[in-house]
Parts: structure tokens; sequence; C-alpha cells
DNA sequence: CTGAAAGCGCTTACAG
DNA sequence: CTGAAAGCGCTTACAG
């Protein structure tokens, strides 16, 4: 271990011949100082280098200052900007983030938060709303403060911060139904353990089927959230289910690997096949074509999470958040062709 | 403020009725606890939930648990995966990563550097060397171990861990070289507050002076380090340096958006124009036309970050790492076309 | 193997 | 406006 060499508190007082507990008021209320006083102090404060000892702070004012976020990965880093927009918005308010990205598991999430809680959160960031009560209890007993961010199902009593997964799969089949398409294939992060993109898929069954069309079961591709899992379902999709001519794809990292299946097998896009995706990544809008992609709104629910993360630390109470996803039509879905209609029919 | 409700180590040592001594060493050093003892503690601990306050260790044992790092913005999440992987890295070993995101500017990082030692941080991470002296001064003084990330400069005295910019340069040119090109353009992140990109740069020109080529000035690019940046950059090139048959860039994210400007106007990649770009993202393979691109390997930067941070907090002797890029060919660049010979002599 | 005691660096009523 | 004192929750020699 380093030996530290570090001026503390009463090094301070003694140098300016005050007691500590004037130089403590110095920093944390300096108007109960005289400005004379206040101004020896914080000169000599200066010179010292000097600045307060968390562990010692906290220990004695019990402030909440740490939250602790578990995000477990998604193969991907798809959370990485809600993160750091959490990360900006929370050191703007002197909080400090710490942040848990363990494998994608309720077990491993759990052990993850109770890390977070020994090595000093104040308040805790959850993903999903599959968690054990026990959590919860452990947490209600502690009157630790927490939220729930991308929660799938309504809650009552837990405060969250989510976004409208079933609307943003109504969105993308809805955009692709007024194009004229009827023979829809889906590729997506399996659904087992991953109930948003389970929901955008029950969007898009639910928009399909109000419009009498069937999403085939082997017209639903299960992949690995990574961009060589979306080339690769191409052609499971074209063997499994030939008349498609749009697909839906869970995130713009399988669109992108899509995109790129469908080039080398030589398929167009979209004159083709319509390629629909979800997430609007900052790529998403520079590839070729263009992905039409349903905007879930990260860097809202980070912002909103650390006003509402905040807000609960200070106790107040609280309105849970359901933000609107948002289509953006970009090139990649165009209006069905006449040939491939006919085909169909 | 929340009201909490956490029982403390005294209340495991009442109930258990040992001292709270004993309770300590059961947790920190159990081996000194009579089985007996240690069982009855255990299950106590359990049944209450308890876990140590950290802000109550810390105060007493000052083992060095938090470990902050700076990483200024540069427009896009550029090292967002570094820091995944330190992250992951730390808390292996159960220390604790916060992080600050100032805006790019040394005032910034300095006072970012600050903040993160007031909320707790026993050692620093830095990005690049361009850092006031006083800074290093205070970390000394202070004992607090500190590592480089990704410097320009070659440094003695001060841990680092590099990746060999000028190298990569080097690699992207010669790359292009050999394909037979002899006009080239660079697009590239404002040069004077990025060393990194200035190095590429200089490694580019330096390769291209080896073979009698001169880079034009006007055939230099700077631009913001978006995907929009690129896409703009294109008509320049070609209105300021029409011979242009290779464009290096100095990221993927300028890539694809140059990649997206070269399609809109109808030039082909590479039968036309070959492009070769620096860092490797996760979609540079599967881009159409996919990127020929420099691996700055941020992977490994991460990884061994974490290695040497850990070591120096440990009073370690460390050895700088200076990481070689690698070249990834793709589709981007290709043997230049007889034709565009023809037009340049 | 265990307990009593001191103390880590700070903050905060309390008294003056 | 300031000081003396208590104490936040823990760990660690020291003594037994």
């Amino acid at each position: 271990m380093v030996k530290r060499n570090i001026s503390t508190l009463h090094d301070v007082a003694r140098i300016a011949g005050v007691s500590p507990g004037t130089v403590s008021r110095a920093i944390t209320r300096p108007q109960l100082v005289a400005p004379k006083t206040l101004e020896k102090i914080l000169g000599i404060i200066k010179k010292l280098h000097y600045f307060p000892d968390p562990a010692g702070r906290n220990l004695r004012s019990s402030k909440p200052t740490v939250v602790g976020a578990v995000i477990p990965k998604a193969g991907i880093s798809t959370f990485a900007q809600t993160i750091a927009d959490l990360n900006d918005a929370l050191e703007a308010k002197n909080i400090t983030l710490i942040v848990s990205q363990p494998e994608f598991s309720s077990a491993a999430s759990e052990l993850a938060a109770y890390r977070l809680l020994e090595r000093g959160a104040d308040a805790l960031i959850l993903l999903g709303d599959d968690h054990r009560p026990e959590l919860f209890e452990m947490l209600d007993h502690r009157a630790l403060p927490y939220l729930l961010l991308w929660t799938t199902k309504k809650l009552k009593d837990q405060p969250y911060v989510s976004v409208d997964q079933i609307k943003a799969g109504q969105l993308a089949a809805n955009h692709l139904l007024e194009l004229g398409h009827q023979n829809f294939a889906y590729v997506g992060i399996p659904l087992l353990h991953n109930p948003r993109a389970a929901a955008r898929l029950a969007g898009v069954k639910k928009q399909l089927n109000q419009a009498g069309i069937l999403l085939a079961p082997n017209a639903i591709i299960e992949a690995a959230h990574r961009f060589s899992s979306g080339r690769d379902a191409v052609e499971r999709i074209l063997n499994n289910y030939p008349a498609t001519t749009a697909i839906i794809c869970t995130s713009d990292y399988h669109a992108l690997g899509v995109l790129r299946g469908l080039y080398e097998i030589g398929k167009r896009v979209p004159e083709d096949i319509s390629l629909v995706s979800f997430n609007n990544n900052d790529f998403s809008a520079y590839t070729t074509p263009a992905i039409t992609s349903v905007d879930l709104k990260q860097h809202d629910v980070g912002i909103h999470a650390a006003d509402l993360i905040i807000k609960l630390m200070h106790g107040e109470q609280v309105k849970s958040i359901q933000i609107q996803p948002q289509l953006c039509v970009r090139e990649s879905s165009a209006q069905i062709k006449k040939s491939a209609k006919k085909i169909m029919l």
C-alpha cells in the first residue's frame, strides 16, 4: 500500500490558529464564519491543496452522494449512451455514479446490486423488472431509494423510467403495413431473457394481427445481439420464408448485419426487401441505405433517470415516466413493388 | 433526506453476544475467529442483511478502493468500450471506477480530476499528456498513483498505456501506397486539440514522404468528430483536390460519413476511391463496403490500464505499455485502376 | 481466540 | 462568531 501524506482538517486548523470546527464550517457553511477568519482559512486550504476526506464526511453527515447502477451486458454496449448521460447529469449535481455491468442473469444482477451497496451506493438504479422480491425487501428495509429502468410491466408502487416498447413495435409494423407489405420476418434478441425485445415483438404482432396478418413462427429468428448474427440470420429468413418482403429487426445492430447479409446475397434494400429496426443508433442515418428505425430515446431515459433518482434520494415523491418512441423513416423501407405483390396473391 | 434504518456492526455484536472487534474480524479475517463463534456471527449477519459501511471502513483502513478516470468527451463516445473494459477489470478486483467526462479542455480536465479526488478517488487515470505540471505536483504530494492513457509523447517518469499512433498512420498510408495510390486526402478531427489524431496524421505524412508524396495542405480536411462531418467533408475534398483516389479518415465515424458522402455523389468505393480509417469500430466490418481500418486496440488499453493502476495502487513498480496497432484490410481499399493512374500522369 | 480501547477525519448541536 | 466535545461505523494493535 502507498503511504499517504495528506493534510487533514486539523492541519488546516492548527496552521490557521482556529478550531477544527471552524474550518469545517468555513468549508460547508461559510456564511457562519467571520469574513477575516474565512479568508485566512481559505488561503491555507488553497496553499495546502486541502480538501475534505469523503470517508470522514460521509460517516458523519450521511447525505446521499453515490448512485449505483446495475446495467447487465447485452452483447453490445447498448446502454453506453444512457450511462454516459446519467453520469453527466448526476455529476452536475455532485453525485457519483458507480456502474456494474454483470452478465445477463437475475442472480448476477442481484449480487451486483449488493456489491454496489457495499461499495457505498446510497441509491440504486436497476434494469428491467425481473428482480426477486427479496431484493426490494432489503432495499425497503434499509430505506434505500431505487429506480427501475426500461421496465415492461406496468408497475404501481415502484418508480420507473421506461419506453413504450409495445408502441415501438406497433410503429414499426404500421409503417411497413402502410407501405403495402404483407409478408414479414423478424430478427431479434433471444426473447426469453429480454422482456424489452419481447414487448417490441408483441407490439409488432399486435399491429399485424389487426391487419389480419400472422407472423409465422418460423419467420421469427432469434439471434445473439451482434452484427454477425444479423448477417447470418438472412439466409435462415429466406430459407424459412422466401416470400418475405419486409424484415423487422429488434435493434440497429442486427439491422446493419441484416443489411450486410442481404447485400452479400444480392438482395436490394428497399427495392427487394424493406427493413425497419429499433433504437435509432447514431450510425443508422449514415449506412447505405440509411436505416428506418424507431427511436427508443435512450438519451431521454438517462436524463429522466438522473432527475428521478435525485428526487428520490431527497425523499421526494416521484412520478414514473413512460417515454414515447418515435419513428424515423429513412431509406431502408419503401412501398412494396407491384411485382412482389403479384407473387404473393 | 431519507432516514436510514441500517444495522451496524455493533448491532450484530450485541445480538451475537460478542464484541464489535470480533465481528469485524469475522468479516475481514475469519481465520482468526473460532469456528463456532464465526458461524453464529455469520448467521446473524445474513439474517440482518448486514454489510459494513464503506465510509467507516475507509476511514480506518485506508486501503485504496476507488479509481477515478478523467476521459474528456470527444464528440462521440469514442472511449465507451475502454471505459467498460476498465470498469469490468477493476470490479473483478473489488475496485470501484468513477468516471468524469468533461468537455475537451485541459482546465476542465484538471477540475474534473480534483472533483474525483474529493469524491474519494485513491488513484487517477488521465487521458493524454496535455496536463499542467501543477496537477502532477499535487498528485505526487499526496502520493496518489496515476496512469496516463493514450499519450503521444515518450514519457520517462510517468506510467502510461498508449497506442503507437504514428505507426498506425504509417500502416494506413503504406497500405494505400502498396495499392498504387498517389493522390491522397485526409479527413480528421481538429488537430489542435487532439494530439492522437495529429500523431496519426504525422505517421501518414511520414510514410507518404518516404514515397516522395506530399500531402497537400488543402487535401487535409479538419472536421468535428461526427458522422455528418465526414459526409460533408466529401464535397470539399473533391473540390479542393479532384485527383484524389485515396482518402484516409482519422476515425471510423468519419469514415462511415465519408462513405455516405461518396455514395450520395455517385462515387464508388473502392472502384473510384479507396478509403482507409482508424479505430476498427464494431460496425466497420458490416458496412457496405466494409471499411479497411487500423485497429487501435481500445480493448487492450482498458485491460492493461486496469492492470497497471492496480499495481500502482499497491505501490508496485510498473512498466509503461505501448500497444501496436494492426491493419484490418476489408473492402473499402483496392488496387488503383489503370485509368486513374493515367489521369494523374 | 476474544475484548476493551483508541482513533481514522470529519460534522454538528451545544455553550459561550 | 467560535471552541470543546461527542460521535458517525469501522479496524487494529494490545493485552489477556
